[in-house]
DNA sequence: GCGCTCTACTAGCGCGCTCTAGTTCGAGTA
DNA sequence: TACTCGAACTAGAGCGCGCTAGTAGAGCGC
């Protein structure tokens, strides 16, 4: 910075005036500075101006490697810090990599503000999170902690998919939860009350299970050996989310179950992941764009006004019909109602 | 940190030792000073311990969002940054969000170096990054740019999946290719290579496309409707990558087409993608955390031997035979050798 | 001529840390 | 006793900026 002071004949306080692009220095003085910096290749250093300045207006997004829902909000993040001038770091969590660690990453770089996208801590810790930073919390509702909170009706998504699946006929409806996962309680209270509303309280059937392929393959894998043990297979499966929807898939298909002629499918979050199912993946839709704005704006409304009480914003799913539902096998056909 | 030094009744510059985890602080003294740390809830300031030595130990990783093969190397980056006892800051590519942005913005949070995955952008950019900092590309060869490079044996994978199709009897094998895709240039060639190799030159056929399901739809869209015009489809599909050879699996079945009884489909990665079809993906194997450590480990060893040259690691990448590859339908029976 | 205002610019402190070149002190050594 | 030495600790400069409080000089009205 002194060598471009120096070079252009002007202080190191007038650059520092022309790289922050405030009033003070004249066009020409501007253009000399900017030209005499492009030629020596000089770019201000974020460390020292941080430091000097005391803010980095820099937004920390903390989210899972391979869960494709968190790149979707990761894509509608960006654009929307950008517009109110915030600069965005991504700290992943991974295996071996803990959320505490990514988390503690961000901390370290300064980041003001943290947008945790479908965060498994302890409600304590996130808690204690808020308390030190201005925090978002998309997709996992933390009781009683100091942050923002983004999230889908749940409640709504899961009635419309439960109502589309009565509807078609389908009676014998599993669900496979998604353990802690975000969302996971909410969306198995309103498959438990969705089959109450429809009178069939006697075929309630919860599978524990988490957010992963894994799980929905395993999950198939124990349908298919109840189904050698003489057990009738479900007509459909409510999955925990579109990736277990894929794992369940999967497993049927391999077991020579063909959806939904004979099972339906249905997922949740519409990330992208499920147009490209062959037949396409029934599911619930989440509006990552929407829900990343929210976040992106609750975190710099409350950055600039730091009186604010932490918000929360609930966004309407939509369910998306596509191959993976159909009506139940012959035998089971639809309800007269 | 002058508050933890007065109430513990030491200098700062012992509170920084301590911080740093280096000798010259005995244990009493080393205790008090976390403990009294933690009391007042003290944490280093990195942007003001970055400015004050110089350097961030930050490797900066580049990778397009939705690339799901990118989430798997950024798995392999994080353990083995760690271990060399450096952080990894992470910038996504996406819609509305250039390259150069992301690299940026990498550069602006003092990264020493850039780790590059996929890039997608003019050598001649590339080169200047390289100078400007140590610059690992990954996937991507750049001709005479002063950067590290990772990448796979692309002829080998390409090789042996073509020797796979033809053992099995196909014929008619056309390749989706990548455009500007990384790696996409050499596996082009090796198809050629390859179909000659196997006296299929008339058949060679190399449709334009890139890495991404889209791109495989409308390929697969694209040979329906020659199928709708009279012309034969072809046995098998080697596509791009395993995103792109989804694209196609979708359009195909839909299309009433069914694999690999009608058509077989091969992709490139293993991406984690490749498990989760129902009938899981041929494809061709790259080891995603070996070409991680290889990428760090060029960083890291060129950051602290500046003098050092920019190097190159090619693995050899290995066909995976799963459920979307199979005889070519009856009257193109296998080949006798 | 004077004072006033406005634009263009500058001096220099301080952000929170690291690091070099010390000082202090007690134990070991000749 | 006089010294050396190492461990434990400290003073203070400096990292590259931002920012406040200022100055210089041009233009203007009276």
């Amino acid at each position: 910075m002194a060598d471009v002071a120096d070079r252009a004949g002007v202080s190191r306080a007038l650059v520092s005036i022309v790289f922050r692009n405030q009033p003070g220095a004249s066009r020409e003085t501007r253009e000399r500075v900017l030209r005499v910096a492009d030629e020596i290749g000089y770019r201000p250093d974020s460390a020292a101006r941080l430091l000097a300045r005391g803010r980095s207006r820099t937004l920390g997004v903390m989210f899972t490697v391979h869960q494709t829902f968190h790149t979707d909000l990761i894509e509608g993040i960006y654009p929307e810090a950008e517009r109110l001038g915030y600069d965005v770091l991504l700290s992943a969590a991974a295996q071996g990599r803990s959320e505490e660690k990514a988390v503690e990453a961000l901390l370290g770089h300064r980041c003001e503000a943290l947008i945790l996208l479908g965060p498994d801590a302890e409600p304590a810790y996130l808690d204690e999170l808020g308390r030190r930073a201005v925090t978002v919390s998309v997709s996992r509702r933390v009781p009683r902690a100091r942050v923002d909170f983004v999230h889908s009706a749940e409640s709504k998504g899961v009635r419309q998919a439960m109502d589309h699946l009565v509807e078609l006929g389908h009676r014998g409806i599993v669900h496979i939860d998604g353990g802690r996962g975000p969302g996971s309680a909410e969306r198995r209270r309103s498959y438990r009350a969705a089959m109450r509303r429809h009178g069939l309280e006697a075929e309630i059937r919860v599978i524990p299970g988490e957010h992963t392929e894994q799980s929905g393959i395993e999950t198939g894998r124990l349908l298919l050996a109840e189904r050698e043990r003489g057990l009738p297979l479900p007509t459909a499966v409510l999955a925990g989310n579109d990736r277990c929807a894929m794992g369940v898939l999967m497993a049927l298909t391999r077991g020579g179950v063909e959806v939904p002629r004979d099972v339906s499918v249905v997922g949740f979050d519409d990330s992208h992941l499920s147009h490209l199912m062959p037949i396409g993946l029934t599911t619930v839709r989440q509006d990552a764009r929407l829900m990343a704005e929210y976040a992106v704006r609750f975190a710099v409304e409350r950055l600039e006004e730091p009186q604010l009480e932490p918000r929360e914003a609930v966004l309407d799913p939509k369910l998306v019909v596509r191959g993976t539902s159909g009506p139940p096998p012959a035998g089971d056909g639809p309800l007269v109602r």
